[in-house]
DNA sequence: ATTCTGACGTGGG
DNA sequence: CCCCACGCCAGAA
């Protein structure tokens, strides 16, 4: 299968999600300054979309930059997102993660 | 082909 | 801090 797997965009989104560490969240913008694509942060959520219910992409530690649950509403449930990231540690108020910059976790920095 | 939308980010007020 | 406008890229209608 001559299939190019390291050209996948996505699949690269969800090589370095899996990489997050537990416990942690990182942004879609930084990812995809990871990935050498920065100006397709959406593209990295629009991944997520298509990632569809995959359990090895952790894809409810992926938050926008302000630290907000944006896609809360594209999981099971209403709160499953939010049930998530509590069970790892992570205050959730109002779809806001309490400490953001504590638990933030940027791939540039720490890969 | 065109238009709109979106799990985003940045910049200005 | 909030709100607004623009840029960006891929996919759907």
């Amino acid at each position: 299968m001559g299939v190019k797997n390291d050209d996948n965009f996505f699949d690269r989104v969800y090589d370095v999600a899996r990489l997050i560490p537990y416990g942690r969240v990182t942004s879609y913008g930084s990812i995809a300054k990871y990935l050498g694509a920065a100006r397709s942060a959406r593209m990295v959520g629009w991944a997520m979309n298509a990632c569809g219910g995959r359990e090895d992409v952790p894809a409810h530690r992926v938050v926008n930059r302000k630290g907000i649950l944006t896609g809360k509403h594209h999981f099971q449930g209403t709160n499953l997102m939010q049930q998530l990231l509590e069970s790892e540690g992570i205050e959730v108020i109002e779809n806001q993660i309490q400490d953001f910059d504590e638990v933030f976790w940027d791939p540039m920095k720490e890969l």
